[in-house]
DNA sequence: GTAGGGTTAG
C-alpha cells in the first residue's frame, strides 16, 4: 500500500520535473522553488520516502529527497531513520550532521541508531549532548543498557528519570527478564498495581526461558486481559517442556490460532523427538511462513534425516539465510562437507553464522587448512565476526597446533572485544594450552572475567598435560575458593595431573574424595586415570584389583591403560591379557597392536612381532603412520620417518648428522632395542636418527632464532630414543623444546624433561 | 509523515 502511494506520487512528481525541464534554462530553476510546492506536497513526499525506505530502496528515497524544492525537519528525520532501518549507519549520521535544524525526534532517532549498532558509548554521548531530553530519549537509553546486559546501569537510568510512563516501567521489567533475573522481575512486577498486557507477556516469557512452567501458568491465570501472544507464549511453555497434551488443550481453548501457535506445536513435537507428529501438524497448518518451514527442516536435520530436510528445502517457497544456514550446518555436522560447501557457495547472502558453520565443518572433516583459509576470507568479507566463528577457528588452530595463526586470531578477538567472556575466552585458553604455550594460556585465563567451570577445567587440564601438576592442584584449590563447583571433567584433570607426575597417594586421596566431597560418581575415565596412575607406578596388582572392582565393564581405554603400564614394567603376561581384550573390543584399534609389538620388540621376541604383524594384516588394520609437524614462518611443516618430501630435506639431514655427532659427544647412546623391525644394528640406528620428531626438532632449530622455544607436535607417542636425544639437544642448543604427543606435553630444557621420563 | 518499550514459532 505504502509503495503504491509512493509510486503514484513519484509519477506525478516526474511530470512536475518534466514540466520544469521543458521550461528549462538554468535561471528558471529559481522559479521552481517555493510557492507551488506546498506543505502538503512535503508531507506527500515524506510519506513516499518512508515507503521507499521500507522497501529497502534507499536510492529512490534519496532521489526524491534531493528533488524536493523545500524540505522540513521530518524529511531529514525520515532519511536518517530510513538509512538506519536499512543498515546504513554512516549515511544516517551524515544526514544527521548536515541537517539544518534538529528536533527531539532527530536526536532520539539517532540515539536508537547507535544502540541498534551496538555502540552504547556513542548513544550515551549523544544523550548527554541533548539540552532537553524527553521520556523517549530516556526510554531508548534504558533499553539500550538492558539489551547489552547492563542491568545495573539500566536501573540507574530508570531511577534518575524525571518522568516515567508504561514504556519505562516495561523497560526495566524487560531488563530483568532479558538478563534472567526473574526474582527481581517478579518483585518489580508485584510492586505495581496494573501493567499493560505486553508486560504480563514479558513476565511469562521470562518464566518460559527459565522453564518455570508453574510460575508461568500462575501469571497467565491471573491476567485480566489476554491477547494472542499470551496464549502463544503459554502454549510454547508447555510444548517446549514436553507437555504436548497440555499444549494441545490450550491450543484448542485459545480464541485464535495463528502461524505462531501452529509453529510452536510443530517445534514442540520436534523437541520431543516426535518427528512424525510434527510433520502431521505441519501438513495441517492453514498458513506457513519461513519460520514454520525452517523449524520442520531443522527437525529433520537434528535427526540426521538430511534427505527429507533437503526435500523440504527445495520445496519451500520462501528461503531466508536461516534456511540455508540450517542446511549447511546439517551437512557439515553429518560429515557431508562437500554438499555443505556447495550450498555455501550458492547462497545469495551469507552472514557470520554461515561462515562459522562452514569453517567448523571443514575443521571437523579434517581439512584444517581450508578452515583457516576461510577464516581469512571471512575477515575480508564480513565487517563483523561472531563468537562461534572465533571458537571454531581457534579450535582448528589448536588441532593443527598453528600457534602463530592462533595468536593472530587472538588479535582479532581483542579487537572484537570478546577476550574477557567465557565463550571465546575458553576457546583462546584451550588454543594456547594445546599449541604448547601454557604461559600464554595462563594470561588469557587471568583475563576472563567470570570464569566458569569450563575455564577452570581447561586450565587445570592444560597444566596437567604440560606436566605441571603442582600448578594444576593449586588451581583446583583456587577454584574452590572462587566457589565454582568441580565437575566430572575437573576430576579427570586432577587425577591425570597426579598421573603425569606419579603422585599415587594424592591421586588415591582425590579419587576417594570425589564422591564424598563433591558428590561425583566415578566414571570409566576416572577409573582409567587411576589404573594408569597405579600401573605406571609399578603397582600393577593394585591396578588390576581396582579394575576388577569397577561397577561396570572396562572399556578399551581402561584396558589400554593397563597395557601401557605393563609395557613400561615389562610385564608381558598382563599386557597380553589386556591386548586380547582390546582386540576383541576394538579390532580396528591399531594403537594397541603397536604397543604390544613394542613390548615384544623390546624383549627381543621377534617371532611374536612377526605374528602380530600378520594378525594386523589379516584383520585389515592399518597402523596410522607416525608423523611430526612444526609451524615455521606461519606455515605447517610435516615430517614422516626418513622423510623424502620436504624441499629442504638435504640441509635437514646434513644438520641432523652434525647434531648426532654432538649428541654422541655428550653421552647419548641410541636405544636400538626399541626399533620395531628386526634388522641389522646399523640400519636401526639410521632409522632412529631420522624419526619424524627428530627431523621436526632439527628443522625447528635451523629456522628459529636463538632463545625462542621450539614447539613440535607428534600424532603418536614420542619414541623413547627421541625422548633421550631431545633432552640432549635442549642442553647442547640451550633452548626450550616443547613436544606434544597424544598424551601430554614434554618440556625439554637443560638436558631434562619435565615428565621426569615418566610418561 | 519521522522517534521510545515488549512478548510467542526457526
Amino acid at each position: 500500500m505504502r509503495f503504491h502511494i509512493g509510486a503514484i506520487f513519484v509519477s506525478k512528481l516526474s511530470k512536475f520535473r518534466l514540466r520544469s525541464q521543458l521550461a528549462s534554462s538554468s535561471e528558471s530553476r529559481t522559479n521552481f522553488s517555493g510557492a507551488r510546492f506546498t506543505n502538503s506536497d512535503i508531507v506527500k513526499c515524506n510519506v513516499a520516502m518512508v515507503g521507499f525506505m521500507r522497501d529497502g530502496d534507499c536510492g529512490a528515497a534519496l532521489r526524491l529527497f534531493d528533488s524536493m524544492p523545500r524540505k522540513n525537519t521530518v524529511s531529514y528525520n525520515t532519511m536518517v531513520s530510513g538509512y538506519l532501518w536499512n543498515g546504513k549507519f554512516a549515511l544516517a549520521r551524515k544526514v544527521f550532521d548536515e541537517m539544518p535544524r534538529r528536533d527531539m525526534v532527530s536526536w532520539n532517532v539517532m540515539i536508537s541508531g547507535y544502540i541498534k549498532y551496538g555502540d552504547l558509548g556513542g548513544a550515551k554521548r549523544l544523550f548527554d549532548e541533548m539540552n532537553v531530553k524527553d521520556v523517549v530519549s530516556w526510554n531508548a537509553l534504558l533499553s539500550g543498557y538492558a539489551q547489552s546486559g547492563y542491568v545495573d546501569e539500566a536501573r540507574k537510568v530508570f531511577d534518575s528519570m524525571p518522568h516515567k510512563n508504561d514504556i519505562s516501567w516495561n523497560g526495566i521489567l524487560a531488563a530483568y527478564v532479558q538478563n534472567r533475573k526473574m526474582d527481581e522481575a517478579r518483585k518489580l512486577f508485584d510492586s505495581r498495581e496494573s501493567w499493560p498486557v505486553v508486560s504480563w507477556n514479558c513476565l511469562i516469557g521470562g518464566y518460559l526461558k527459565k522453564k518455570k512452567l508453574s510460575e508461568a501458568r500462575q501469571v497467565f491465570d491471573r491476567m485480566p486481559i489476554r491477547d494472542e501472544v499470551s496464549w502463544n507464549t503459554m502454549i510454547t511453555c508447555y510444548a517446549q517442556n514436553g507437555e504436548m497434551m497440555e499444549a494441545l488443550k490450550l491450543f484448542k481453548e485459545s480464541p485464535n490460532q495463528d502461524v505462531f501457535t501452529w509453529t510452536a506445536l510443530v517445534s514442540g513435537y520436534i523437541q520431543n523427538g516426535q518427528l512424525h507428529e510434527a510433520r502431521t501438524i505441519f501438513e495441517q497448518m492453514p498458513e506457513r511462513n519461513v519460520v514454520s518451514w525452517n523449524s520442520m527442516i531443522a527437525g529433520y536435520v537434528q535427526n540426521q534425516k538430511m534427505y527429507a530436510a533437503r526435500e523440504l528445502f527445495e520445496e519451500m517457497p520462501c528461503r531466508n539465510i536461516s534456511s540455508w544456514n540450517t542446511m549447511i550446518t546439517g551437512y557439515a555436522q553429518n560429515g557431508d562437507i562437500s554438499l555443505a560447501r556447495d550450498l555455501f557457495n550458492r547462497m545469495p547472502h551469507r552472514d557470520c553464522i554461515s561462515w562459522a558453520a562452514i569453517i567448523g565443518g571443514h575443521a571437523q572433516s579434517g581439512d584444517h587448512e581450508e578452515a583457516l583459509r576461510l577464516f581469512v576470507l571471512m575477515k575480508r568479507e564480513e565487517n563483523r565476526i561472531n563468537r562461534s566463528a572465533f571458537t571454531s577457528t581457534l579450535s582448528t588452530c589448536a588441532d593443527l597446533a598453528a600457534f602463530e595463526f592462533g595468536k593472530q586470531v587472538h588479535g582479532c578477538v581483542i579487537k572484537a572485544g570478546f577476550e574477557f567472556g567465557c565463550y571465546v575466552g575458553n576457546a583462546l585458553l584451550s588454543m594456547y594450552c594445546r599449541c604448547g604455550s601454557i604461559h600464554e594460556a595462563c594470561a588469557v585465563f587471568r583475563g576472563i572475567e567470570d570464569k566458569d567451570v569450563v575455564s577452570w577445567n581447561t586450565i587445570i587440564i592444560g597444566y596437567a598435560r604440560h606436566g605441571f601438576s603442582d600448578e594444576a592442584l593449586e588451581c583446583f584449590e583456587s577454584m574452590k575458593v572462587a566457589r565454582v563447583k568441580p565437575d566430572e571433567v575437573t576430576m579427570v584433570g586432577i587425577l591425570s595431573a597426579c598421573g603425569h607426575s606419579g603422585l599415587v597417594d594424592r591421586g588415591r586421596f582425590f579419587f576417594d574424595s570425589m564422591r564424598k566431597d563433591y558428590g561425583i560418581v566415578a566414571n570409566s575415565k576416572h577409573y582409567t586415570c587411576m589404573i594408569d596412575l597405579l600401573g605406571r607406578a609399578g603397582r600393577l596388582e593394585d591396578a588390576k584389583k581396582l579394575m576388577a572392582g569397577m561397577p561396570f565393564e572396562p572399556d578399551a581405554s581402561t584396558w589400554g591403560a593397563l597395557l601401557g603400564a605393563s609395557r613400561i614394567h615389562g610385564n608381558a603376561e598382563i599386557a597380553e591379557t589386556a591386548a586380547e581384550r582390546i582386540f576383541s573390543l576394538e579390532p580396528w584399534n591399531a594403537g594397541m597392536y603397536v604397543l604390544l609389538s613394542n613390548l615384544y620388540a623390546a624383549s627381543g621376541r621377534w617371532p611374536d612381532v612377526d605374528r602380530l604383524r600378520l594378525k594386523m594384516r589379516d584383520s585389515g588394520v592399518n597402523k596410522e603412520p607416525g608423523y611430526s609437524w612444526i609451524e615455521v614462518e606461519n606455515r605447517i611443516h610435516t615430517f614422516s620417518v626418513g622423510d623424502s618430501m620436504h624441499p629442504e630435506r638435504e640441509r635437514i639431514y646434513e644438520f641432523l648428522d652434525g647434531l648426532e655427532l654432538l649428541l654422541k659427544g655428550s653421552g647419548y647412546v641410541s636405544a636400538t632395542k626399541l626399533v620395531l623391525h628386526d634388522v641389522e644394528e646399523e640400519d636401526k640406528q639410521q632409522m632412529l636418527m631420522y624419526h619424524s620428531e627428530k627431523l621436526a626438532v632439527a628443522y625447528g632449530i635451523m629456522k628459529t632464532p636463538a632463545g625462542r622455544p621450539i614447539r613440535v607436535f607428534k600424532n603418536l607417542r614420542v619414541c623413547a630414543d627421541c625422548h633421550t636425544a631431545i633432552k640432549h639437544v635442549s642442553k647442547i642448543k640451550r633452548t626450550l623444546i616443547v613436544l606434544r604427543d597424544p598424551n601430554r606435553f614434554h618440556h625439554f630444557q637443560d638436558g631434562l624433561c619435565n615428565c621426569g621420563d615418566y610418561w
